[in-house]
DNA sequence: AGCACGCCGACT
DNA sequence: GTCGGCGTGCTC
């Protein structure tokens, strides 16, 4: 009898045998018993007879596979060996890798079908005198186009909402079915809906370069400044690859995918673009995976995960803003999407585009060394100039609501010319701490041990590490003093200074606080841009891909934290950040100012990024990052546990060194730690880590691999909640 | 990870 | 006399 190999989602470095009836392919899900209960795994092999074990080999009794769940495999050979070298690359269980690799219906066993929802009339709706019984317009236009036959959901939704098709199907005019024909995607054979901008020379090189060698694993590096037009140059270079009728996975970070991204795509080739993001359902999610896997659709977006969606003829490979940190998975498994893309592309044979205003060091070191071919785009469109950068001293300067008595002056001017303003200030919130002003002890979060962020609109205080919540103490919990005292300022205080400051200016605030909606942080960017508001302030989210032309003057107000972190990318971040928060102001033939206000002005980090811009500043921090042996010169893994029984955690990393210890100066790596993580505590948790390093990669995963065996083994390592992070980017 | 079995404390 | 705490061990 066929014996077949399953990868079962379970935290356990190997696979499972089953017996079978019959041989399944491998890339098909299959329902097995597992212990008490029954996994859906994934076949990893099949083979007609059981390997001939020599005689005192004690034969284990197989169980049977409980249902084959696809008959034919679900996933080709390229995903099959993208499972396998993520297993191997992050040395985790074959099993979760899988898991994580599917779109969750598929996890649970859903059975995949070429039929995809539709609706239909009912036995009522075909009734001529139903439609003419119909009040609203509306309804009677869509029961008219379904009378013509079925029609998928998605493109009766493309044309009447959601509404009107509640009404009909309460009326009981209308019923859902299945079309089990869909329509074969006819996407290669578009017209272009707009004419393409003429390319500047810079991207007229770069579109060439891309061009010249379609069909093929080529690795480039896209360099190009904010406003230099690297959509467009994604635009032009995937035209002739959808013409031939292969398929584009373009990636973007998760704050970036907005509808106005998809519509740009969508614009230009009037064809259907298929999107992938967190928020979507189930059911949506599957909808699209299917239709990439079948070749339906030629454009797929999408954030982290969709890295892993099967295409039937895979083109070209792009992930946009490259350097961006959501790319990495910081659970589970801990993949880097980016990262993977560029494994994919060299399985899939196809270009591979990064893009980036900003690289990341590990990008750009590796288009230095030749390693992806470096495309730069250094000129903004429309000859915008460039954003001057200055430095603010705010030593002994008076602080108004945290912005200096000489930025104000600044802020004044320019919104008195009917400019618009952006403060920037990475924390939300009303004040990042409250102290006692008797006795000086800040109210911590009991589970995590930092101070509580006060949000004064809520009148509470929450952890901005574990998101718990409680009301305002009355009374300082050491002291019992009533003297309690804010310190330090957030955006909510930032924006309710400013409106002191500036009376009579309309003011936006965008964190994550405040466009909590759905639709509001689009609707808020677009009140913005239509110049409803004249100052913004805000976090992260300003920073990611959203263009303000009408903002001359960008003012960021905390550098410091930046510039003294034990996290070594913390400058990396730091530049980045100020460089595309740089590139949303003066478009528009308006040129723009930034100031950095810091206690630093003398740091010379920012005095390199402001003298000599980001692409000199990055060069200079990957000197330093291979003086001192950091990665992208070296390679990383990190350790983790967690306990509530902080001992324990670091008796077991202590373990974990000795484990590898024997062989460490072998493979010429080093240990750092086990040392606190940044966020020592999260709810109720100590955490720690152990930092293995080595200058070569190969050493490091060889290194690793010899004696994850015995780590695994460890008493401790069943107590300790523990996880592998390869090349960690994020050491909180 | 689940989910069992298993061996010691406070309850009807 | 039981219900249930979570330690330990296994899953083809």
């Amino acid at each position: 009898m066929p014996i077949i190999d399953v990868a079962v989602p379970v935290p356990l470095r190997q696979t499972f045998s089953y017996s079978s009836e019959q041989l399944v392919a491998v890339g098909a899900r299959v329902k097995v018993p597992f212990g008490r209960r029954q996994l859906v795994g994934v076949v990893v092999a099949s083979r007609a007879e059981p390997e001939h074990s020599s005689e005192n080999d004690t034969p284990v009794k197989l169980k049977a596979i409980a249902e084959v769940l696809d008959n034919s495999p679900l996933f080709n050979t390229t995903l099959i060996a993208l499972a396998q070298w993520l297993s191997g690359y992050y040395h985790h269980p074959i099993g979760e890798v899988w898991a994580t690799l599917m779109p969750s219906k598929l996890r649970k066993g859903a059975l995949l079908s070429d039929a995809q929802p539709g609706w239909m009339l009912s036995e009522e709706g075909h009734d001529p005198k139903a439609i003419a019984g119909l009040r609203g317009k509306k309804q009677q236009q869509c029961l008219e186009l379904l009378n013509q036959g079925p029609l998928a959901s998605d493109e009766v939704k493309a044309q009447f909402s959601a509404a009107v098709i509640k009404a009909l199907e309460d009326k009981g005019l209308i019923e859902a079915t299945l079309i089990t024909h869909p329509p074969a995607g006819d996407w290669q054979h578009f017209t272009l809906q707009q004419t393409p901008p003429t390319a500047s020379t810079e991207q007229g090189v770069a579109i060439a370069a891309i061009n010249q060698q379609p069909g093929q694993f080529v690795p480039y590096l896209l360099d190009g400044v904010t406003g230099s037009g690297k959509t467009e140059v994604y635009l032009q270079v995937i035209e002739p690859v959808l013409r031939q009728g292969r398929q584009v996975l373009i990636l973007v970070p998760e704050i970036g995918l907005t509808p106005q991204t998809v519509g740009r795509f969508e614009r230009r080739f009037g064809i259907a673009v298929g999107v992938l993001h967190s928020q979507m359902t189930d059911t949506a999610r599957l909808q699209v995976w299917q239709q990439a896997r079948r070749g339906d659709i030629g454009i797929i977006i999408g954030t982290r995960s969709a890295i892993f969606t099967p295409l039937k003829s895979p083109g070209m490979i792009i992930v946009d803003e490259e350097h961006d940190e959501s790319f990495k998975q910081q659970d589970g498994l801990r993949y880097h999407a980016r990262d993977l893309a560029v494994k994919r592309a060299h399985n899939e044979q196809v270009p591979l585009i990064l893009g980036s205003a900003t690289p990341s060091l590990e990008s750009l070191n590796n288009a230095l060394n030749k390693r992806y071919t470096h495309l730069t785009l250094q000129h903004r469109a429309g000859g915008a100039s460039h954003t001057q950068l200055k430095v603010l001293d705010s030593r002994d300067q008076p602080l108004h609501a945290g912005i200096a008595q000489g930025l104000i002056s600044i802020m004044r001017s320019h919104l008195q010319q009917g400019n618009q303003v952006l403060v920037f200030l990475n924390r939300r919130g009303f004040a990042p701490a409250v102290l006692c002003h008797h006795c000086g002890q800040s109210v911590d979060c009991a589970s995590c041990e930092r101070p509580f962020t006060y949000h004064k609109s809520q009148g509470r205080l929450q952890c901005h590490h574990c998101g718990a919540s409680r009301r305002m103490p009355t009374q300082c919990g050491s002291c019992h003093s009533a003297d309690l005292q804010t310190s330090g300022i957030g955006t909510e205080q930032l924006e309710q200074g400013l409106g002191k400051l500036f009376p009579d200016i309309a003011q936006v605030r965008i964190d994550s606080d405040a466009v909590k909606g759905k639709d509001k942080l689009i609707n808020r960017l677009d009140e913005i841009n239509a110049r409803k508001y004249q100052l913004l302030v805000g976090t992260q989210i300003l920073s990611k891909g959203h263009h303000f032309p009408h903002v001359t003057l960008v003012v960021v107000l905390d550098c410091d934290g930046a510039l003294f972190s034990a996290d070594f990318r913390a400058a990396e971040k730091l530049a980045q950040l100020i460089t595309q928060l740089a590139g949303r102001a003066g478009r528009a033939n308006k040129p723009g100012e930034m100031w950095l206000q810091t206690d630093n002005p003398g740091h010379p980090l920012l005095q390199d990024l402001i003298n000599n811009g980001f692409s000199h500043f990055a060069r200079q921090a990957l000197q330093e990052r291979k003086l001192a042996q950091l990665p992208p010169l070296s390679s990383q893994a990190v350790f983790r546990g967690e306990a509530n029984d902080a001992s324990q955690v670091i008796n077991f990393l202590q373990q974990v060194k000795q484990c590898y210890g024997v062989s460490a100066d072998v493979a010429h790596g080093s240990f750092i730690g086990p040392l606190p993580c940044l966020i020592e505590k999260r709810q109720g948790r100590f955490r720690f880590m152990l930092i293995m390093q080595c200058q070569q990669r190969a050493a490091l995963h060889s290194w690793l691999k010899h004696h994850l065996k015995d780590v695994e083994s460890l008493p401790l390592a069943a107590k300790v909640r523990w996880s592998l992070d390869i090349d960690p980017v994020d050491f909180s």
